[in-house]
DNA sequence: CGTTGTGAATGCCTTCACAGCA
DNA sequence: TGCTGTGAAGGCATTCACAACG
């Protein structure tokens, strides 16, 4: 349980920096993450990072400065440098960064170097995209159940896993030791299985259903949803094609 | 083309004031959007508004206060109104939103009102369930095209629609009309068909690869990644982990 | 009288410039 | 000398309280 920090630069590392509450003496931290909180615009950039390290690693690169990992994640190098900087010190001034190094921070301050084990609650077409999906294995997540409701699904098998009843739904999730879930399924029920979910301890669900889901506060709800992307880019290319429209009329006046 | 603006409450409407350049004299607007600019923030929070007022207007509701329409948007009450307010004053008050001209009138600031013709590249289950997503149609969004490599999928039929082979994007764009794009394709080859899209006139993208894409910056690019959502779930599963830890630490000590 | 619409205040994110260090 | 790490400044976003108004 207790996760191995990477290490292949031993320097000035231990902080003992509590986030707040519980200060005092030091709590040593049980090995794990005793890391100050990540404002959440840095962290959702995070990922982004780690994917540029690990793809410049697979090229052999060893060394990375802010600026072309900056480039390679399409931001701006201060902005990366400071996300950094949330999480320690782990550049070297002049140089740069280890790549090996920086992605093993990363993933440990992510906390994907626990077990992440993922239940996919509806087999459609999207369920089985995600269950298929390469960039699941890599980063410490194992998909390990797929459930659907519809009975003729329902024995299939999807790469090494055999589709299972939503009905044993709690059973599944409690022999699987499952600890995250995604919800792939229609609206209208979404927010009955996001409680039974919750009901049997899941406390973070990635929801791909179009609806609001509510939930306790200790349950973490993140949300992916095509639809409103697609909105957010009509309202772009409509204002982009108004403004086109407006300059067209300003040179035939 | 011009879009015919959905009516139920003529009040004051008409606003003249343009954002920022070309000012002076009226433009008087081509009948479509000279709407002021809306905080990218607000921006993303309309969609939600936006369903859940379509959700209301099936169950036949016919007003609502933006205390309940915020509780079903899940946000507070004063960034809903904030928020709409971007858009103009479409509430009366001491009684509240007209559902049904709420909705027209968030549609039109989005842009739904135009015909955006869709085409999707991949048609793994990924591109399949795109395809498939009864949400595109309600909206506005026409799927017209879909795309894949594979001569074993290609002429197959998803929905009313046959896969084409992704070798005659262009001539297929042209022919369909396509204005925005779908990337629901392997990374590895996701930059050259952004680059194809682009060459081809398509100027905004929504893409499933986990990749960054490089595009110019006329061109709208969002993206939607999975393995980043799960990665932030990650980070505070962890964090709620290590704080029981420490808290079970201090209890026995 | 109840609910919207909005200035003002607060807090968070980004940018910038440069100090700090190998 | 060159690049990282970070305080300080500026710009958005959110919150709040209340004025405006049907």
């Amino acid at each position: 349980m207790a996760p191995e920090e990477i290490r292949s630069k031993p320097t000035e590392l231990e902080r003992e920096t509590e986030n707040g509450e519980s200060s005092s003496a030091g709590t040593s931290a049980a090995g794990a993450a005793a890391q100050r909180h990540i404002p959440p615009a840095s962290l959702a950039r995070l990922p982004i990072y780690l994917r540029a390290l690990t793809a410049m690693l697979s090229d052999g690169r060893e060394r990375v400065s802010s600026e072309e990992l900056a480039e390679a994640a399409g931001v701006n190098s201060p902005k990366l440098r400071k996300d950094l900087s949330y999480l320690g010190s782990y550049g070297t001034r002049g140089v740069g960064y280890d790549v090996l190094y920086l992605s093993g921070q990363i993933s440990a301050a992510l906390g994907l170097t626990l077990n992440w084990r993922v239940a996919i609650v509806g087999a459609g077409n999207l369920g089985r995209a995600l269950a298929g999906y390469p960039g699941f294995g890599s980063r410490g997540f194992e998909v390990v159940a797929l459930f659907d409701a519809d009975p003729m699904v329902i024995g299939q098998e999807v790469g090494w896993l055999r589709i299972s009843p939503v009905d044993s739904l709690e059973a599944v999730l409690a022999k699987t030791r499952a600890n995250m879930a995604v919800l792939s399924v229609p609206a209208e029920v979404a927010q009955d299985l996001c409680d039974r979910l919750v009901e049997s301890g899941i406390t973070s669900i990635l929801n791909f259903a179009p609806v609001v889901l509510q939930a306790p506060e200790n349950v973490q709800i993140r949300k992916v949803d095509m639809a409103t992307e697609l909105q957010i880019l009509a309202y772009h290319a409509q204002r982009a094609q108004a403004s086109q429209i407006a300059a067209r009329a300003r040179l035939a006046r």
